[in-house]
DNA sequence: TCAATATTAATAACGGTTACTGTTATTAAT
DNA sequence: ATTAATAACAGTAACCGTTATTAATATTGA
């Protein structure tokens, strides 16, 4: 499938700033350049390429949900001074899912982990 | 501390229901009593309860937040196709997160799981 | 070239939640 | 009991992130 122009400035965003952007994150990224850029176009594009596989949607408890051009499968912490999200690889925890649905007739199509508190910034500066 | 007759209504209804409530939940089981309930009461009272460890709050990555007086350490389980919420016990799990922060420098508060899929229920009527 | 289709920019609308405002209830001290 | 201070309320407006609408522009295929 060909893509338009902002579908793919809007990929390439995703993909090159591994820093699980928002919306408006890569939309603000964008628009100083793509002056016409609309926000709506973003979040349309976000969509499609989440629904395309091309990269994946991280739902924030608190705030925008962001997004991951990582595709392999891993689990995030965020700070909750900062906001900044880091990846986690998880060895085991597929095990304990799959446990889990072994014992509840549960049937389980994904499973996201997501722990909290302070990265190391942080909890340096906090003394 | 002394509740508010309102503040108790809303504490006993998260209590009594253990269907992990919304805010709009919890507010249409009181209003057709309790007539002059206001939706904005039962938001910031919610977010005071959770803020006093009555009770917590579980951020769904789509839809609204939900209500759980269950304080015990356990995580849930979401049927993506009926919407309703199942408590799990994760044995283990405790133990993968505090790997991981022993290994990133990273201090953990707190940590979820959410299980996406299909209920019983719903599996069965899909044939 | 032209019509059919897709995508866009711009903006309005939406759903969930929070903030504001004026009023009512509760508390503590007289 | 009365009053003053505080807290909580109902009602409603505002907010924020996101989605839907619309008219215009770009792309595709005959």
């Amino acid at each position: 499938m060909k893509y338009s122009k902002q579908r793919e400035l809007i990929q390439n965003t995703v993909l090159e700033n591994r820093i699980h952007p928002t919306a408006d994150d890569v939309y603000n990224m964008l628009k100083p350049i793509h002056t016409n850029l609309s926000l709506g176009t973003v979040y349309r594009n976000l969509n499609t390429l989440v629904e395309n596989g091309t990269i994946i949607k991280i739902s924030m408890p608190n705030g925008s949900d962001r997004y991951d051009g990582d595709l392999s499968k891993h689990d995030h912490m965020v700070c909750d001074q900062c906001g900044k999200v880091f990846d986690i690889k998880t060895e085991g925890l597929l095990n304990i899912v799959q446990k889990i649905e072994n014992t509840t007739d549960f049937e389980v199509r994904d499973y996201q982990l997501m722990i909290h508190g302070l990265c190391h910034n942080c909890k340096e500066s906090k003394g």
